[in-house]
DNA sequence: CCAGTACACTGGTCTGACCAGTAGCCCAGA
DNA sequence: TCTGGGCTACTGGTCAGACCAGTGTACTGG
């Protein structure tokens, strides 16, 4: 015979619990209102300190926004990969998640990403994807071109019709961005970079367009590639190479 | 001239960002103690209600956990995937992921895993493997054969040396299993079914074991869609062929 | 019709209190 | 010596009540 671990489930979980299913089921939608914490104290049946408890663990999960002097109540919030993000940036800082381990799994997500892009595409996905592209290269300084670059990849990964690529790619380029942000913007010379970069977006693009999956993938990885592996340390190298 | 948007900056935040800060600076190791909730409010400089705010948000993100009756304070928890888990088991659930975007998703990780996987590979990777086969092949009952089966992908994703793929391989294996487990345990023949992915695993580990990555690759995510495009809703199944 | 102002009410914070439950200690009994 | 049972000091969980800065809204006077 098997037991169970027993674990006591405090009052602020139960109604975590209850809000958290609402918003799941679809009952609370995202611009809706919850109850004021007075309110919601007494339907509850318990503390004001509990119910605050309950709305600061939603809260941290990016579910729910409160703010004081708002008499309609907290704001029930559209799903969003910020909590996704901080997650994932928690877990990268306290692994010994490098450069190294970031780009590669970058390397397989933006891969897969254009793969797929690339067999799914529509006029319209090329379209947009015309006008990502034109943005970068009108971009005025590297702030602006960097924005661009970020919308470019969204783009794509928009285009390959799965949420999870697009967000986890979100998420990642986020975190190898703020790892070597600052050594981009003290790059010597950022504007043969961003030329170089806008060439490898325009060959992958080409690729896209010619519904040739396997070089688009192939392209965009060795883009990658080409682009961060100076600052990849040394010894790191050798696990981004079988992915070309 | 640009001007950033304000916004306020509460007390359990600071408190939060001070914490979070002593953790990943390493300043406080997993298993350490906070002090008491008494003791941080005399430190910080504000009422328990803050402190506990503070620490909610804290456990919520899984660095800390606290009992009551503890006398050595909070608890410095080791880094672990659970909290990613969980916003990506939101953000699944909210956005419209079913099962066919999972399933590509997961054709993606693991079909990348074991292309690594084959060329990182060491003897000691391939006894581990080679007992999480016969792990497989000495279950007893279908619940047995499901946890050999995870442990099976774990070890080829630890093998992977990444724990990018190691993490969101074990978050998205989980929603999956998730999603269609009261199909799978209702099965007409699972006797079979479990006979069938045995003889896939044994194909993809003599792929691995040989370092051929494409192949193992390949047949990796075969497997998947072999074993799983049943459950998929058939007008979802082109999002999963341009991966085979 | 609009700017300005009051007011009711919100969430953020503090204080002080009580409770159930735990760790660690001491001590009686084997 | 070891073991189990209390005892105790303390923990975190919860509640109640209070104050404050700041907000939305409705009312006001021009």
């Amino acid at each position: 015979m098997q037991f169970e671990p027993v674990a006591p489930v405090h009052a602020y979980q139960r109604i975590v619990a209850q809000i958290e299913e609402a918003v799941y089921s679809g009952r609370l939608k995202p611009g809706e209102r919850l109850p004021g914490e007075r309110e919601l104290m007494t339907q509850f049946g318990v503390g004001r300190s509990t119910v605050r408890e309950a709305l600061r663990v939603l809260q941290a999960a990016e579910l729910i926004r409160s703010r004081p002097g708002d008499p309609r109540g907290p704001e029930v919030l559209a799903a969003s990969p910020g909590a996704l993000q901080r997650s994932m940036h928690r877990l990268a800082r306290a692994e010994h998640v490098g450069l190294a381990e970031l780009l590669q799994f970058r390397m397989v997500l933006d891969g897969s990403s254009h793969l797929l892009a690339a067999q799914l595409r529509t006029d319209a996905d090329l379209s947009t994807l015309d006008e990502a592209l034109a943005a970068m290269a009108a971009a005025d300084g590297y702030a602006e071109f960097s924005r661009a670059d970020v919308a470019f990849h969204d783009a794509i990964a928009r285009t390959s019709r799965n949420p999870l690529l697009v967000v986890s790619g979100e998420v990642v380029r986020g975190v190898v961005l703020e790892l070597i942000e600052d050594k981009l913007s003290h790059a010597p010379d950022r504007t043969s970079l961003m030329e170089t970069w806008l060439r490898h977006h325009a060959e992958v693009l080409e690729a896209v367009r010619a519904a040739d999956g396997a070089s688009a993938a192939r392209l965009a990885r060795q883009a990658l590639y080409d682009n961060y592996v100076e600052y990849v340390p040394e010894d790191r190298r050798a696990l981004l190479t079988p992915l070309l």
